[in-house]
RNA sequence: GGAGAAGUGGGUGAGCGGCUGAAACCACAUCCCUGCUAAGGAUGCGUACGGGUAACUGUACCGAGAGUUCGAAUCUCUCCUUCUCCA
């Protein structure tokens, strides 16, 4: 959520920050509308609920000193009808700033481009230079299967498109890249947590993905429930309507879960291979922090993501994302790209953002600063995507005749005896 | 699955439908006293959103939501959670 109090002092800033991101002129001039609207209703109520409130103790004076209480009950009575409009008057008003005000993104940071897509998006720097091939290399599903490690078609069966199912080594170097990275990320200073797959909607609209985006969530029969598009929710949402201590802060989490996206409007998109699934596993970096600490903590989660893929010999390269890429609460974001020599070019395979206090006001995640309560910053990033690490894993390190050679990190996780 | 009990401020725990935003104790903060391994005293101490330069002040919040009432932590209903007992 952005700051209503920041738009309404400095609207002028504000809109032009909101406008980079695609945010129409006339929804934010009626948000400041609206929220006007809602202070006048706010006062005029609490102003009649005061009179209301000063009235009903006199009753109770009255009734003690065993005076008559008809003239008061009169006007008393009158007063609540008059409330009664004046709270309905506030109740829509509320909701109407609310749905406006819920579906606003993120204000982006100064600091990134200006760009309608991800060819606007500026490369920082590469890292590892990719290897020369002696032959064409093959694209990761046709490894896949002829390894054995992948079978997209039984996924199909079991499930529907985009579902795969891995054997063998395959499902092996999955879970030994589970391992590995949660262990690394554990290294550098983040505490490994276990969450629920289903979350409510509350911790959904606290990080950002509802109102706006239910068409990407798959969602329980009957219930409040989905499942998690992103470990970030359940992160995230931990801390939701708390105040933490100063002193707790950073609050460095790292999670292994599966995630669930439906993937709509990704129609005909990497449709092949597993590049983009309905199920897909994912370590997920998540900080809650000080405003002034969290600028450095980006950097050192977009290291330890970089330094995941240098350790599994992957060549990769970090972009700064523009705004017409930025994702709905990021303020700005950094993705990681790696090389992919069957396709013959970068892909995404960590997306790290901060949010600054976007998902804190949201989900009222506050701390205590000496004796006032300020929002934290929250961070999220991928540390990394495990299948398509496990597809960079194939494309990068295979042979001629198609066999993969395994990172070397990784063989202390495989058993290769059996 | 069935039957009971309970959910109050950082913690423990009182609360008669109005004098309760909420006793008391602990913890915490500041100050005073005193020097000895601690104790005593004073004051302060929830959150959100408003108004005011400020002192201060208004509204809301006692698991969540709805209701009864001039007025609800206190009564009614629904839901959630926890505990105990039974299957």
């Amino acid at each position: 959520m952005i700051d209503l109090k920041l738009l309404q002092k400095d609207f002028e800033s504000v809109s032009a920050k909101l406008m980079r991101k695609g945010v129409d002129a006339t929804l934010i001039e009626n948000l400041k509308l609206k929220n006007g609207e809602l202070k006048k209703a706010k006062v005029n109520f609490e102003t009649l609920q005061a009179l209301q409130n000063s009235m009903s103790k006199e009753f109770g004076a009255y009734k003690r000193e065993g005076k008559d209480i008809s003239e008061l009950k009169q006007r008393v009575d009158a007063n609540k009808i008059v409330i009664a409009e004046a709270l309905d008057i506030q109740r829509v008003a509320h909701e109407e700033l609310e749905a406006i005000a819920m579906a606003i993104p993120n204000m982006p940071d100064d600091s990134v481009p200006d760009g309608i897509d991800e060819d606007d998006n500026i490369e920082i720097k590469k890292v590892l230079t990719p290897k020369e091939f002696s032959f064409t290399p093959k694209e990761h599903w046709e490894l896949a299967e002829q390894n054995g490690w992948i079978d997209f078609e039984r996924g199909v069966k079991l499930a529907t498109s985009r579902f795969s199912v891995s054997f063998g080594m395959g499902a092996k170097l999955e879970r030994a890249l589970i391992n590995f990275m949660l262990n690394f990320n554990a290294q550098r200073g983040f505490e490994e947590v276990s969450v629920p797959a289903l979350v409510n909607r509350t911790a959904l609209e606290g990080t950002g993905q509802l109102p706006k985006f239910e068409d990407d969530l798959y969602k329980m029969e009957g219930q409040e429930l989905f499942l998690i598009p992103t470990a970030e929710v359940p992160l995230t949402n931990l801390f939701q309507d708390e105040i933490l201590a100063s002193e707790q802060l950073p609050i460095k989490m790292t999670a292994y879960t599966s995630c669930f996206r439906k993937e709509a409007g990704a129609a005909g998109r990497d449709t092949r291979g597993m590049i983009r699934q309905h199920q897909f596993h994912k370590v997920e970096l998540v900080t809650i922090a000080k405003p002034e600490q969290s600028e450095e903590i980006f950097n050192e989660m977009v290291q330890t993501a970089s330094d995941i893929l240098t350790a599994l010999e992957l060549p990769h390269r970090i972009v700064n994302l523009c705004t017409g890429d930025l994702g709905f609460s990021a303020a700005h974001t950094t993705d990681i790209e790696v090389w992919l020599p069957g396709q013959d070019q970068y892909r995404e395979i960590s997306s790290i953002s901060n949010t600054r206090d976007f998902q804190a006001r949201r989900a009222k995640i506050r701390y205590k600063d000496g004796k006032k309560n300020l929002f934290v910053n929250t961070l999220n990033g991928s540390s990394l995507a495990v299948g398509r690490t496990l597809v960079a894993i194939m494309e990068n390190n295979q042979n001629e005749d198609g066999s993969i050679d395994i990172p070397e990190v990784l063989k202390p996780y495989l058993d290769m005896s059996v």
